[in-house]
DNA sequence: AGCGATTTGTTCGTATGTATA
DNA sequence: TTATACATACGAACAAATCGC
């Protein structure tokens, strides 16, 4: 139920996969504060830094976005059909941290690269595009 | 050149810019064995928590891949081209921590959400993916 | 087969800085 | 301004896996 630091699996994988129930099962809802790191301390009785390391896993997993004052569960926000034409290609990664930058971007989202027939390439953050196949581009 | 400490920019930041840099120009070769953490904090004065972190940061950008004995500089790899056709439509995200391990994956790369018309949805690791888009699926 | 050295993985602690309420 | 909460950065210790001898 808890935490078990004797068990074979790393206490902040225990806890990230314990937050990330919570928020697939609806406990924690998009929008909504994550108790501070403080209270995952006492709560659990284990260091911050693995209260911390929990936390770096799900935000790379783009479940849950950190600001200074404190970790909320991303919301799926709305997403853009962008519909795309016969002949273009496309391909995911994540960005570099620059890039993740430049493009005002949270962690843990990956960027959709694609290629248009005549080779010009477009970005898109992933989290707000869905890519739909259509006859026309 | 080095790191500063003084900067602006954090002193793990500065060096995951630096090996990515490395990286980039070619000065690390894909498959090739990066120095060990504690090649680093002689080299640069640093602790090894600061580059454990650049570590992570450039994992999470799929640029290395990290196993006990070291992290490696990750090689592109073939890709599939997977044709899809008309009515399919297609997102990214990070796999959760359990679906990586599942699918076997290295971390920091996609997952491709793909949705057939009739609604079946296939997961592709992403760098192992171009997806191109056909006249038939 | 063993055994030590290397290297990363995890976890604790402490301290300081910074942004927000 | 004070209190809260996260970000960065140092240090230390032990575990676990792998490699070379």
């Amino acid at each position: 139920m808890a935490i078990d630091p004797s068990a074979d699996r790393p206490v902040y994988k225990q806890l990230a996969d314990l937050i990330r129930a919570r928020i697939e099962q609806g406990e924690l809802r998009p929008g909504q504060r994550l108790p501070a790191e403080s209270d995952y301390v006492a709560e659990f009785g284990i260091s911050r830094d693995s209260v911390r390391r929990a936390m770096a896993v799900l935000r790379g997993e783009g479940l849950i976005d950190t600001q200074l004052r404190g970790s909320r569960v991303r919301d799926a926000g709305e997403a853009v059909t962008v519909p795309i034409a016969h002949g273009t290609s496309l391909m995911a990664r994540m960005p570099t941290e620059p890039e993740r930058k430049e493009l005002g971007m949270a962690e843990g989202i990956p960027i959709l690269v694609i290629t248009s027939p005549d080779g010009e390439t477009r970005l898109l953050p992933a989290d707000q595009t869905i890519i739909e196949v259509s006859d026309q581009g």
